[in-house]
DNA sequence: CACACTTCCTTCCTACGGCGAACGAATTAT
DNA sequence: ATAATTCGTTCGCCGTAGGAAGGAAGTGTG
């Protein structure tokens, strides 16, 4: 009857405030990995008499595990206590055009168990029978499912995904949850990157990043304030269509910067400049013919100038602090690199620096563990 | 001698829960403004014995106002409880070259005292005097204060500020707050302008937006998620550095954007168009100009195509949804805003809006409301 | 006009979590 | 051995949250 849409809980509930110190803990013991009690109440903040029955329970729930007495100088030894990583389980779902690749990783992004299978039938259906599968008696520890979906968002823009059949992203996510009953998020794969290499990779000490990600088209994941951030549509970081030239033209939900300037568009120039058949990876054909080869010299510095324009307003618009080059940018090499940058801080307005991204295939997983992960600690402390 | 950096302050001590529901009913009774204690049960979750001592406590602070009782079909009619905006006052310093401005406002933004000095001697000294002799007896109720600065932000970046002979904005902020024992938010204009529309004006009703400001300058404030977001180095926002033409050059810590398309720039050509005195407000006076003057209408749409590539660069990177034209662009014309909405959507790969910003001169001051307001609570509940 | 009824607010009381303090435990220094 | 030192635990007080019950202040109805 009363169909309350915001259950009007309570923002001071008596349990949330165990849970948070519950969080506080195991994020703490995340970061540390081996630690004693004492360590914990310098940490949190947290009196000793409050962490015995949490550090109890959390040993009991298999979040700590007790290891011997570690060193001291004096007194009594400190009881370690070892994090346990497989204590919390995450999926991360990649999907791709006719296939799905699955991965159970710990929340040290260490990979349990993976498996791609080639899409047939319906999306939800596969994922809800695949994941409880290769999870195995690690269901229990499953914590969340990350979903990564090429071009598609949260707000449903959907230009790339009807290649991988998907109609509307929030549908697939909502079902997956309720079938499961852990928290899941889809999302774009580029963001899912740029939170990877916040989580664990090139961007781990800053707060604040861009990632370019360089494929068939263009894109950006943005980390603000250590959050990803998707726009009121979900489409932020489509930088594939900055006007950035009056003559490049988009077309079929392509960009006009990226019509020009994608691993696609190296690729067919590289054609013509190495006849041949048309390489897998070719920016960094590029880059190699570019030492002996004058037009290639010439076509990379136009490339990085181009790149150098598109980096260049993002930093105007958001000033990011650092900007990691992924996909086919990451093939660059240093001297590549450092023209960049040299362009980059000619132009931009405030510091910033260029670097490669450094999880490569693995940056997506990593955003999934971290999304699964923050996603897991929303759902048990509901925003007040 | 233990000079802890970060005293490791419990992250759930009693009072921090009782200062949570404190904000909570503070918050919800100034949207409301008149109410009574069972509709805050409802909109708080907080059971009627939670609310009945807290209540009590904060009509004694001024917080609340008891009235008559209100209206009810039937039973015991509710006693109402009317928010008073005057428990909480602001302080908005305006640095401007060679002036400080300040204006003592309550919650609402109601301006309560203003003043305006020419600036002489210190800039912290003057604050210090000022805002406490314009606050008089509400002194005690002061919550916050917040300084704009133009083009000044949070992390030293001092374009513009020599004007203002502001050598480091953090050092004055610091200043402040320590003599006048309340937090100090020190922020560039145009931020406090996106956050004032984002509080009070044409972006109340979403999360995100861009707020284009165009004066001497061209620069745009961002509201993501609710939040301004400054970036990495406090530049976000610097849109007039988008290298949008290659021909075009900045200098002197002007970006090539807005050297070609500021209101300065528009006012020299109108100077072109319509011989005579360089008009005051040279927007205005080319939309008037536009609908007589063939050459000016084409110049006209020649400015609104430049900016639509501009707000379409912002929107590629964030996808704000909502662009709000301040400044002179705030001059345009229905016809012309209509045709700048035409043109970004043409172009945007998500769904924008662009509307005018409607606080005008108002903006900063609200905006100033809304930081010193929030860093007051901030203050209060420190991130755990 | 009395009575029931409804709704609102308050007071009483209990439960429970946080943390200060005292205490037992385990090791090194003397 | 004994003292010293550091760790971890148990005890018990305190304070807050919130359930339950009761008083308060109206409206409808016989």
């Amino acid at each position: 009857m009363t169909d309350v849409v915001t259950p009007p809980t309570s923002p001071v509930s008596r349990e949330r405030s165990k849970e948070i110190k519950r969080l506080s803990v195991i994020s703490t013991a995340r970061q540390v990995r081996m630690l004693s009690r004492a360590e914990l109440t310098e940490l949190t903040g947290l009196s000793p008499a409050t962490l015995t029955p949490l550090v109890r329970e959390l040993i009991a729930e298999g979040y700590l595990i007790e290891r011997g007495p570690g060193t001291s100088r004096t007194g009594r030894p400190r009881a370690m206590l070892e994090f346990n990583p497989r204590a919390e389980l995450v999926a991360a779902v990649s999907l791709e055009p006719s296939r799905i690749s699955c991965e159970i990783a710990d929340s040290d992004g260490a990979v349990i168990a993976h498996r791609t299978v080639r899409l047939t039938g319906d999306i939800v259906d596969t994922i809800c029978r695949f994941v409880p599968e290769l999870a195995g008696d690690g269901l229990s520890a499953l914590r969340g499912v990350a979903i990564a979906a090429p071009g598609v968002s949260s707000g449903g823009a959907v230009r790339l995904a009807p290649s991988v059949g998907l109609v509307e992203a929030r549908p697939v996510g909502e079902s997956v949850q309720q079938r499961l009953g852990v928290p899941v998020v889809v999302d774009n794969d580029v963001n899912l990157m740029a939170a990877g290499e916040h989580a664990a990779g090139a961007g781990s000490d800053v707060a604040d990043l861009l990632l370019l990600h360089v494929a068939d088209g263009i894109g950006a994941g943005l980390v603000l304030d250590g959050q990803v951030r998707r726009g009121a549509g979900g489409a932020a970081g489509e930088v594939g269509f900055l006007p950035l030239d009056p003559a490049d033209r988009g077309h079929d939900g392509i960009g006009p910067f990226e019509a020009r300037w994608s691993e696609n568009a190296v690729a067919e120039r590289m054609v013509a400049l190495a006849p041949g058949r048309r390489p897998d990876s070719p920016v960094a054909a590029l880059v190699e013919l570019a030492a002996t080869d004058e037009r290639a010299a010439a076509y990379l510095d136009e490339l990085l100038t181009a790149w150098a324009r598109l980096i260049v307003s993002c930093v105007c618009v958001i000033d990011p602090g650092r900007v990691l080059l992924s996909g086919a940018a990451a093939q660059l090499d240093d001297a590549a690199v450092a023209r960049l940058q040299t362009l980059v801080t000619a132009a931009a307005p405030s510091h910033t620096e260029v670097r490669r991204a450094v999880l490569g295939d693995r940056a997506v997983l990593h955003g999934a563990v971290s999304y699964a992960l923050s996603a897991a600690a929303a759902a048990g402390l509901p925003t007040p």
